[in-house]
RNA sequence: GGAGGCGUCGCCUAGUCCGGUCUAUGGCGCCGCACUGCUAAUGCGGUUUGGGGCUUACCCCCCAUCGAGGGUUCAAAUCCCUCCGCCUCCGCCA
């Protein structure tokens, strides 16, 4: 959630936030009045109890005839006070859901826009040219196939469309980049962490994926459990109603579980092979730092990611997304894209998120630097979504032969093996 | 799944049986001040979190907060109910 004050003082800063999300403004409105509401009803109820405390103290010392008379008032009392709470507790409970559909105040630098209007920031590494090298690339399915490295069919089969089965070298090259994504991360710093992939509401909730996004959330209705669609979750929700000291910070987690998806209002998009799946493992970053911190960190994960990127030897660029595309969280958001050639074009691969105080607020996690308590700044990176991985690197190094070359930094994770080749059906 | 125990303002802890004197005790840690060649020790004061009022800010004041939410009562850390979490034992299990 946004901050309540920024709000009160600063009500056209998130009206033009809100309008640039394309979301609508009335709720800006909606939302200073039942803040309003809950201000001057905490007021009324704060008064009355009063009263009744001190009258509360009286009764015990009181002569009879004086005790009859203050519990006559008392009686009273009681009823005024209840009925303060409850409209209290009422307009606190409205200002709060009013507040949960507020998306975070988006940064300033956001190009405005929808899905199509990012704004590119980088291009690295170089798009093979393959009429050049004399033979037409071969797309992920058919490489993964006759490498023997994905099973989509049996996928579809058993689970439906959107699920695969990654075989033989497949399951080999996942824990490969599992394991090299990793290195990477502990070099850096990060605690590796594997996280529950089944959370509560709350946590669901405080990551801001019950807003819009919830459609694309599986929910175990049975026992209340949601399935995380990104260790984002759990990782936020690690430190929820804590407070940090300073001096701990920055915190860096790298994450790794499964992550299911229902990818709602996707039909036919994506449908061939496993770009777009249900279910799939990943190794994300997660850092908790000071507000003042949060925009360098920022640029941080975005390094980190292009340094797993380089080293995997992929040729991508790095997009600033547009304001219709963000996400509830996020204030700003890079998205770093590789080249896939059967589709000649740029795709998603990571996506580093500032959410600055947004999830902080609505997790209730802290930071105490001196005196002072505030909400710190959550941001988050993915470094490795597998399966998206695996059909970059099937696509960019695949060899006219059909084999496949390993990038070096993965060739320790796999045995030394230099090149993948096709099996024998 | 069955039986039992526990949850107090950083940590430990008193208080819960028997409701009001709880404005929650004491210790540790931490912060400030005093004293002191330095350090240590000692003394004094402070130290939950959230909301609100007053304020440039500080200070101060009010309300809530004893795992969470309800209930009983004039009044709840204390009595009742539900839930959550942790621990022990039993059962089952990768």
């Amino acid at each position: 959630m946004i901050d309540l004050r920024l709000l009160r003082e600063d009500p056209d800063r998130v009206r033009a936030s809100q309008r640039a999300r394309g979301e609508d403004v009335a709720l800006v409105d909606a939302l200073l009045s039942a803040d309003e509401r809950r201000r001057s009803s905490g007021m009324r109820f704060d008064e009355l109890r009063n009263e009744q405390k001190s009258l509360g103290k009286l009764i015990p010392k009181a002569s009879p005839e004086e005790r009859a008379e203050l519990l006559t008032k008392a009686e009273q009392l009681k009823a005024d006070v209840k009925a303060a709470e409850a409209e209290q507790n009422e307009a606190d409970e409205a200002a709060k859901q009013l507040l949960l559909q507020l998306g975070n105040i988006v940064h300033s630098d956001v190009p405005v826009g929808g899905e199509e209007d990012f704004t590119v920031l980088e291009t690295h590494g170089t798009i093979r040219d393959f009429g050049a090298e004399g033979f037409e690339p071969k797309d992920h399915l058919e490489l993964g196939e006759s490498l023997g490295a994905i099973d989509v069919e049996r996928g579809a089969k058993v689970s439906g469309s959107r699920f695969y089965y990654l075989t033989g070298v497949g399951a080999l090259l996942e824990l490969a980049l599992v394991n090299a994504a990793i290195a990477q991360a502990t070099e850096a710093g990060f605690i590796p962490m594997l996280t529950p992939a089944l959370v509560r509401p709350r946590a669901m909730e405080g990551t801001g994926f019950l807003g819009q996004a919830a459609e694309n959330v599986y929910h175990l209705e049975k026992d209340d459990y949601y399935l995380v669609g990104t260790s984002e979750v759990p990782l936020a929700a690690y430190h929820m109603d804590e407070i940090i000291d300073a001096d701990k910070l920055p915190l860096r987690y790298a994450g790794f579980s499964p992550c299911f998806r229902r990818e709602a209002g996707t039909y036919g998009k994506d449908t061939r092979g496993i770009f777009r799946v249900h279910q799939f493992d990943k190794v994300e970053m997660f850092s908790y730092v000071a507000p003042e911190e949060a925009e360098a960190e920022h640029k941080r994960l975005l390094e980190w990611e292009k340094q797993w990127l380089t080293s995997l030897e992929l040729p991508f660029q790095v997009i600033d997304v547009a304001t219709g595309d963000l996400g509830a969280s996020a204030s700003r958001k890079f998205d770093c894209e590789a080249w896939i050639p059967t589709q000649g074009k740029y795709r998603e691969l990571t996506s580093a998120s500032n959410c600055d105080g947004f999830q902080a607020r609505r997790l209730s996690i802290r930071y105490r630097d001196g005196k002072k308590t505030q909400p710190l700044s959550t941001l988050n990176g993915t470094l490795c979504a597998v399966p998206r991985t695996i059909v970059a690197i099937l696509e960019n190094h695949q060899q006219a032969d059909g084999s496949v070359r390993v990038p070096p930094v993965l060739r320790p994770y796999l045995g030394g093996r230099e090149v993948l080749e096709p099996i024998a059906k």
